[in-house]
DNA sequence: GGTAATCTATCTACCAATAGGTAGACACGT
DNA sequence: ACGTGTCTACCTATTGGTAGATAGATTACC
């Protein structure tokens, strides 16, 4: 038997990864102990996202997680039984966060600019947080390397993050306060498009300010007023 | 906007591989027989790119080159000794290809217009050539992974990249046809982060028009006359 | 209630395949 | 005789993955 005197490196309590926001509060939620049993499978999805948001999905293994959690290889295919598997529930987790995220700022009744600047924020969030970009980038640059359940997996949560983007902007033109001349689901495309080029090449570049210069510039074309808080 | 019907010596657009360009006739002028000796180093960049750009960099092996030319892994070895060499040697042929390509489009004399319209065109190339997406996309999306002097190489590349960028599109507003506001360099953040996610997702999504519409959109944007060919 | 069976989650100890990489022999043209 | 480029043959570490033992709960049954 070794030692079960299990240190258990509480989770970092930092992170609110998005795509993937509110996870710290559902890990919150869970009970105080960070080393509270039962949530094995919540803190090995927690450090696979994290980790696959800074370094791409190839480059991790399940030795990696198991080491950073402290625990055993077999017990991380114990609850994801292939990489694959593991892979596709991340994606899903992550599409769950957004469908949180979005459910909040529609319960509190946010108009759509204020939607689009969360969003924003949330995307630049993550280059602080620890050099991450968003999933979208990731997964699309090595989609073709993709297991092929996460390549559909990704292509489905690729289209709700457009539709939801889609929902936004239109709402937002048909108040008044976006400008934009084609259909919205273009518009979406085009923003989601320059968001993630924008985190990839500010991070590469060690720039994050030039994603603000990006975000700035997406604003403005759409005749974002200058936000004040309503 | 694909194919149109230039006279003279028409710009590379099809298996001119960007970012990359022109390597097809390098390698087509080293003699027919595919296994002419000596050009093995070609060969061996020549395929590895093709496999960077569709699958990325952690996603093909030494053995996948070596099964792919026909030769043994020892001998890839020998021209490349790391991955990370082949890696910095895959980045700076890029670069030279990209460097080839300005050069040409400047020596013509083609128009800021026509070459910002080349530079879309190589791009979008990459998706019908094989699913194929930009370096700086697949690099960057797994940036925080790869060895340090692909890192710095990957760096410098881009920012050739985006002074190319700035500088067709600052000459092409002082003539007068391009229209927008801020810095030039500011602007080709703006289109290269588009174009970089852009490509990805239209990628993933298996809807290279995506691609298409967000070009005509920038191209909108930046008030570009509908490219009347000259 | 007490015992047995079952379930859950982890462990140790493997596996075959593959990763990147090396050593040294051999062929060949100069 | 030498340099170049390729080969065979190997190495070590790591990959994703499996088998089976075990400990601790939970449930079933008498």
């Amino acid at each position: 038997m070794p030692s079960e005197a299990k240190p258990a490196s509480a989770l970092p309590a930092s992170s609110a990864a998005v795509l993937g926001v509110a996870e710290d509060e559902l890990v919150a939620a869970l009970g105080g102990g960070p080393s509270d049993a039962a949530e094995t499978r919540e803190r090995i999805l927690h450090l696979a996202k994290d980790i696959l948001l800074r370094r791409s999905f190839h480059s991790f293994s399940y030795q990696d997680l198991a080491d950073g959690i402290g625990i055993r290889k077999a017990s991380i295919h114990y609850h994801f039984p292939s990489k694959e598997d593991l892979g596709v529930a991340l994606i899903e987790r992550i599409g769950a966060a957004m469908q949180r995220f979005a459910v909040e700022l529609s319960e509190s009744q946010r108009p759509p600019e204020e939607r689009l600047a969360a969003f924003f924020r949330v995307m630049r969030g993550l280059l602080d947080e620890g050099d991450k970009i968003c999933v979208f980038g990731v997964l699309g640059a090595e989609f073709n390397a993709l297991p092929p359940r996460m390549q559909t997996a990704y292509a489905q949560l690729l289209e709700s993050q457009q539709k939801w983007l889609a929902r936004v902007l239109e709402r937002g033109r048909e108040r008044g306060v976006f400008a934009f001349a084609g259909p919205p689901d273009a518009e979406a495309l085009i923003v989601s498009s320059t968001v993630q080029g924008a985190l990839q090449i500010a991070r590469a570049s060690r720039q994050p300010q030039r994603f603000d210069a990006v975000v700035a510039a997406i604003e403005s074309r759409l005749g974002v007023r200058p936000a004040a808080a309503s």
